[in-house]
DNA sequence: GCGACAG
DNA sequence: ATCTTGTCGC
């Protein structure tokens, strides 16, 4: 798919955060009026001491969970790992895997927060907007907010929040295991969000996509780490 | 100053 | 995120 970049990624940690400021307008609030189809899931992975990182997207067919198509790259870290600046660190490598991708998703799913960030533009709006397709977070620990924990069971939730504000759910995905933060990206409602999250939880706490891009983001880790693999002692 | 802090 | 074996449970 065609992707553009509407601004350098070349920045510091306070212009990070003034893009974040100008960039979260563009975010909009309106879910698709039916379930998306085609979903992708986006994960980045890492290498300890070196500033190589593998990011991947793999598109899954809610209907029937089957991998449509998966697309993956290494590339060199540009930006440090900041709590509530992930998105400059990871963003960029996933530019490079969507405009990989032939197949054009309905959705992605990131492994992060979206809304339920700072100033309220985690790294599934920033995709989302860049992007320009319906995005959510599906986070395993939480960033900011307040909550309850939700009941033992698959699909019981309570609201992550900031103050008053709602700004993500926490979300059972299976019955006595750690629940999951999901909050919306891009063009989602928390409703939609949590209802893609349980379909496409049969079995794990994880979502199918969030998986099985993982999974290929190690592989790549892996192959490069290993064996002839160019890495980091030459 | 102290504690918190997606991946 | 990453470093890592076995182990308890469905």
């Amino acid at each position: 798919m065609i992707v553009r970049s509407p601004h350098s990624w070349n920045v510091t940690t306070q212009g990070a955060r003034e893009i974040q400021e100008k960039l979260r307008r563009r975010v909009s609030f309106k879910a698709p009026g039916s379930l998306p189809r085609l979903v992708a899931g986006a994960d980045v992975s890492y290498n300890k001491f070196s500033p190589n990182l593998y990011a991947a997207a793999v598109v899954v067919d809610l209907e029937s969970l089957e991998t449509i198509e998966e697309a993956g790259i290494a590339a060199k870290a540009s930006f440090p790992y900041v709590p509530g600046l992930l998105s400059f660190r990871e963003v960029p490598p996933l530019i490079r895997v969507f405009r990989k991708l032939r197949t054009l998703p309905h959705l992605v799913i990131c492994d992060g927060q979206g809304y339920a960030h700072p100033r309220r533009f985690g790294l599934a709006c920033h995709l989302g907007v860049i992007l320009d397709l319906p995005s959510l977070g599906c986070a395993k620990s939480r960033l900011i907010g307040d909550y309850e924990h939700p009941g033992n069971d698959r699909g019981d939730f309570t609201p992550l929040k900031d103050g008053e504000e709602v700004i993500g759910s926490v979300l059972r995905t299976r019955t006595g295991i750690n629940p999951v933060f999901i909050s919306v990206g891009h063009c989602m409602s928390l409703e939609m969000a949590r209802e893609l999250v349980l379909r496409l939880t049969p079995s794990c706490r994880l979502p199918e996509t969030t998986r099985r891009a993982h999974h290929l983001v190690n592989e790549l880790r892996r192959a490069s780490t290993t064996d002839a693999g160019k890495s980091s002692v030459p």
